[in-house]
DNA sequence: ATGAAAGCGCTAACAG
DNA sequence: CTGTTAGCGCTTTCAT
């Protein structure tokens, strides 16, 4: 079936192409029966608007560019459905590239959206994204930009979205040393990632703050998968079978900490105690349950969605006065649980 | 910054816009002098083409659309995951909208898709859907549509891709029976949706075949939040503690069992053994941990696009004789945890 | 309140 | 191998 467009509606209902388009976008200045003429007519046949046409007349779209990376984690998952759902009540779609931690599938996925003429983008970077010039093309173009969780750590362009990763950190740690431990090993993601380090710079500052001094075989650095983190717990309790408290900065780590940890027969939480980051879901389900950092994933949604209309309304008013450059912090909130 | 056209390239390099146009496409035929100009001009001005002309010209684009219940449901985002990285291959990306599991946001998404002219749709309808008619739009149109997973279960157009729910919940329930269960409860989701309609019809052969008389008391139907099982737990075992098994159609429902029956100190797996559905992360996690039904949402993220593909490039070669209407089954394998 | 006409940026005959 | 030309379907002045 060939796709009716408004040139047939016209034709047929003998008024212009122009009134068609004023009625079916609900233009104020068309006569009441013109309009309920035009739209039931539009109606009966299934008309349905080209979109690629209008976005390329008018010169502006209702999609918005993600880029995440991967759709599957947990807390991308959860952002995402806010956000879509946030978006859907402007009339905005999404569209979801996933980068997969690599960069060159970043570099695409900026290219991709670039060429769509999406409306905005909001991004959460690789974990080794220290570099966010390829983002700069959106930015020149005036198309405001978001980054959530993984944002840049130096003055960029865009809106600049992150937990209290420093006060999560932190308070994870202070949660540790506040219910006894005195020996916390860390084990970081890749410094080079803002999540990592300011979590780490908040474990240290705990550590310092409470009188003991980071000693860096404390601290582990690596990409954060269930088999890092088991080769790392192996390492660390080799060497220092001292240890009481664990800190990790993802919650597959801290599962990872605790079948270790069952496995050698070392008591959770009476001998060590764990906490991990972001309250995955798993991490309730666990036994011992296990604590962790809450994130609030859909305030993340909802405050990007937030600013993003604010910026996208200016634009429409003409109030642009270039992209926005701002940083907002979500708070954390440290769960404890029977890990700890 | 203005976008730069390809009118410019061609004004800048004294050609024409259809060899611009042709370099930048790959085509064979422009000399390849005159393609590297071309080429280093577009690169070094930062030159980024417009998809939406180039759809809208062309009358295709490379998007294809999806319509899921909920992104953050583990099953969902790991298929969608799948999905996103098979179709980058071919150079397609993906538009995702969520129906939350309500028929008028799926229509919505319908519509929305259609306006948006994507090259394919591939969908999982809402829980409740048992008219698929609102996708006729695609078909008629010759549209691509595949379903997965909540899959129509009357003749439809399109190709239909689902795992083997009656071979999964005959499976699960000849597992309960075959490691001593014989009063076996079946939380199940509402019968209208496919999955759980055949499920539970497995449930009911796995019995007939082992002797044992299907009882209604011992089936419950609604949709599978925690709080719901729990609740028909709470009935079930009030008016039957002789129940030593229950089959849930997915896994949050198992781990409410699980929760159950601890807070009941009813021993799993001695007096009760469990099991749910769709391998969710949670219930190797769970202590004890939980059997369950795995589905391979790989295999039927790899299955949509493989077959997407199929047709698409059938579509291109003028091949087509409408759209293709089949059924896929993927095979389901029952894992056996501690929880039996 | 409506119509005529121009054109968004690109592709694809067709011609040379 | 390259250029000319005609739109894709829609929105948007500018008239009337």
């Amino acid at each position: 079936m060939q796709n009716l467009t408004i040139v047939e509606i016209a034709r047929k209902l003998k008024v212009s192409t122009a009134t068609v388009s004023r009625a079916l976008n609900g233009s104020s200045q068309v006569k009441e029966a013109t309009r309920k003429k035009i739209i039931d007519f539009a109606r009966d046949t299934g008309y349905s608007i080209n979109s690629v046409a209008s976005n390329l007349r008018s010169n502006k779209s209702k999609i918005v560019g993600l880029i995440v990376p991967k759709i599957s984690m947990n807390f991308h998952s959860e952002v995402i459905t806010i956000i879509q759902n946030e978006l859907y009540k402007f009339g905005y779609n999404i569209i979801i590239l996933q980068s997969n931690d690599s960069h060159e599938l970043e570099q695409h996925a900026v290219d991709t959206l670039s060429s769509l003429r999406v409306a905005a983008v909001i991004a959460a970077a690789t974990l080794h994204t220290t570099d966010f010039s390829h983002f700069d093309i959106f930015l020149k173009k005036e198309i405001p930009v978001i980054f959530y969780d993984r944002i840049p750590d130096y003055p960029f362009g865009g809106i600049h979205i992150s937990g209290d990763d420093f006060q999560g950190g932190y308070g994870a740690t202070k949660h540790l040393l506040d219910v006894g431990c005195k020996n916390i090993l860390h084990i970081s993601g890749p410094l080079e990632c803002y999540l990592y380090k300011y979590r780490s710079k908040g474990y240290k500052a705990a550590l310092e703050n409470h009188g003991i001094t980071f000693r860096k075989e404390n601290m582990y650095c690596h990409e954060l998968t269930h088999e890092n983190a088991w080769n790392t717990l192996v390492k660390a309790f080799n060497q220092d079978p001292t240890i009481d408290g664990i800190f990790t900065a993802n919650d597959t780590s801290a599962i990872a900490a605790l079948e270790f940890c069952k496995s050698k027969n070392i008591d959770v939480p009476k001998q060590v105690k764990i906490i991990g980051y972001s309250n995955d879901k798993r991490t309730s389900i666990a036994s011992p349950s296990l604590s962790t950092v809450e994130q609030f994933p859909a305030e993340f949604g909802k405050r990007c969605v937030e600013l993003l209309m604010q910026q996208l309304s200016h634009e429409e008013s003409g109030t642009a006065v270039g992209v926005k450059t701002d940083n907002y912090v979500i708070p954390v909130s440290v769960i404890r649980r029977m890990s700890t």
